[in-house]
RNA sequence: GGACGGGUGGGUGAGUGGUUAAAACCAGCAGACUGUAAAUCUGCCGCUCCUUGCGGGCUACGGAGGUUCGAAUCCUCCCCCGUCCA
């Protein structure tokens, strides 16, 4: 039986091109993946993601739990059929909740003790139990609980961060191989990936990718990036952590980001990425362009007959204007929410089949360089 | 005709003698958003001048006049609006 992951080529630049077999599809990669945290990509119905081709969707452990509960899930079928969604699903350990419900948690070697931001209950979070709801809900792919911190942070805190997780790493795989083939949804061809860990430093983050490949995980996700840093900081501790990761494993840059640092990030052979600035900044107004950013609030929209982007086939592009949907949005109608995220989830889904295509003529470089330039030209 | 209540910045609406250009909310303008506590959050929001500073000037709480060192706040008259009584 070969490994799930097939690593079809690498471009001049160093791009990659590969698919990933799961129980629930082929992902094409690089991919872009979005976030369905609460067992929805909010905005829009699993119907939309299908024919927008998304191959695979974030689910949140934490959220997850808290409600409506995995047991829950698991009575309802596992995940996927529950949201009703029959492509891959990757689950969020909760490690990255570590990082934004601060003031809602406690850390200890043992695990992660947090007050639920529902009800303030209290629930203790270990790499076992974290493991153990994803099995109940079934993803496709697991991902070990990490701690990922804050930026800055010390080099000492840092490093200390990075040895937990390593630690919860190897908690998290002993786990998972002893229990996904008794798991009631499991299935045995399941992943699980480790995460890399160090912050803004390049001797934790080369220390942290040579432990956990030790551990042979299925895939490799780099945490703790784009969480206020620099740009260059983030391009540089990818390189360094993928120089170092094999060749024939997936590799999964969290929370990633940004068309611009999406390029950077598939320059440095990244081929996973997750983030939830399409749907988010969609909501909040913000459309994403091959020009660059539109406000569709802005006042100069209001009686713009024109498409948000004039070279965009979307469904949403092809039918309306920035000034409907900036009445849409000044009105707080739902139906401007769905649009706009509706455009932007296309925007990404599509600069990523056009990334693969580009790898796939050995291009890459030229094309994230004009992308590059278009992206900073500006919306008329 | 009479008795009450009320008229505050684009709107609703606090304030009832002294850092009050005037709370708060809404509307409006702009910005942020990177493994989602986010349809959220932040800033600005009378006009004007400059050396942009917890800077200067002007205008402003229905209208006019008055009391006072000082009034959106007190007094007088007038004009509107609402409720009730005839």
């Amino acid at each position: 039986m070969g490994f799930p992951f097939e690593h079809l080529k690498t471009d001049p630049s160093g791009a990659r091109l590969g698919r990933l077999e799961t129980p629930h599809g082929v992902i094409d990669t690089p991919a872009f993946m979005p976030v369905g945290t609460a067992g929805t990509v909010k905005g829009l119905t699993q119907q939309t993601l299908e024919e927008l081709g998304v191959q695979i969707l974030l689910g949140n452990t934490y959220h997850l739990f808290l409600r409506p509960g995995h047991e829950l899930i698991r009575q309802q079928g596992g995940l996927h059929q529950f949201m009703a969604w029959p492509r891959a699903i990757l689950t969020d350990s909760g490690g990255y909740q570590v990082f934004s419900l601060a003031d809602l948690r406690k850390v200890t070697d043992e695990g992660v003790r947090f007050r639920s931001h529902l009800d303030g209950a209290e629930h203790f979070l270990t790499p076992e139990k974290a493991v153990e709801i994803q099995l109940a809900l079934g993803a496709d792919i697991l991902m070990v609980l990490d701690e990922c911190i804050e930026y800055p942070a010390s080099h000492e805190r840092a490093a200390a961060a990075a040895a937990r997780t390593q630690d919860w790493a190897r908690r998290s795989l002993d786990f998972f191989l002893a229990n996904r083939a008794s798991a009631a949804i499991g299935d045995p061809r399941q992943m699980l990936f480790g995460i890399v860990q160090g912050n803004t430093y390049a001797d934790l983050r080369r220390e942290s990718a040579d432990q956990i490949v030790e551990l042979d995980f299925a895939g490799y996700a780099i945490g703790g990036l784009a969480v206020g840093e620099p740009p260059a900081l983030t391009r540089e501790m990818t390189a360094e952590v993928t120089a170092r990761l094999p060749a024939d494993r997936p590799r999964y840059l969290m929370g990633v980001g940004f068309p611009e640092d999406i390029l950077d990030a598939v320059a440095n052979g990244i081929d996973m990425m997750d983030c939830v600035l399409p749907t988010r900044n969609a909501r909040n107004g913000c459309l994403f362009t091959r020009r660059g950013r539109l406000v569709i609030k802005n006042a100069r929209y209001a009686s713009d007959p024109r498409p948000v982007d004039e070279s965009c086939e979307c469904p949403v592009c092809r039918r309306y204007s920035r000034a409907y949907l900036r009445h849409l949005f000044m009105a707080n109608e739902i139906l401007g929410a769905v649009l706009n995220t509706h455009h932007n989830l296309y925007f990404y889904l599509e600069l990523m089949r056009q990334i693969r295509s580009a790898i796939a003529r050995g291009e890459f470089a030229a094309f994230a360089a004009g992308a590059r330039e278009q992206l900073g030209a500006g919306v008329e």
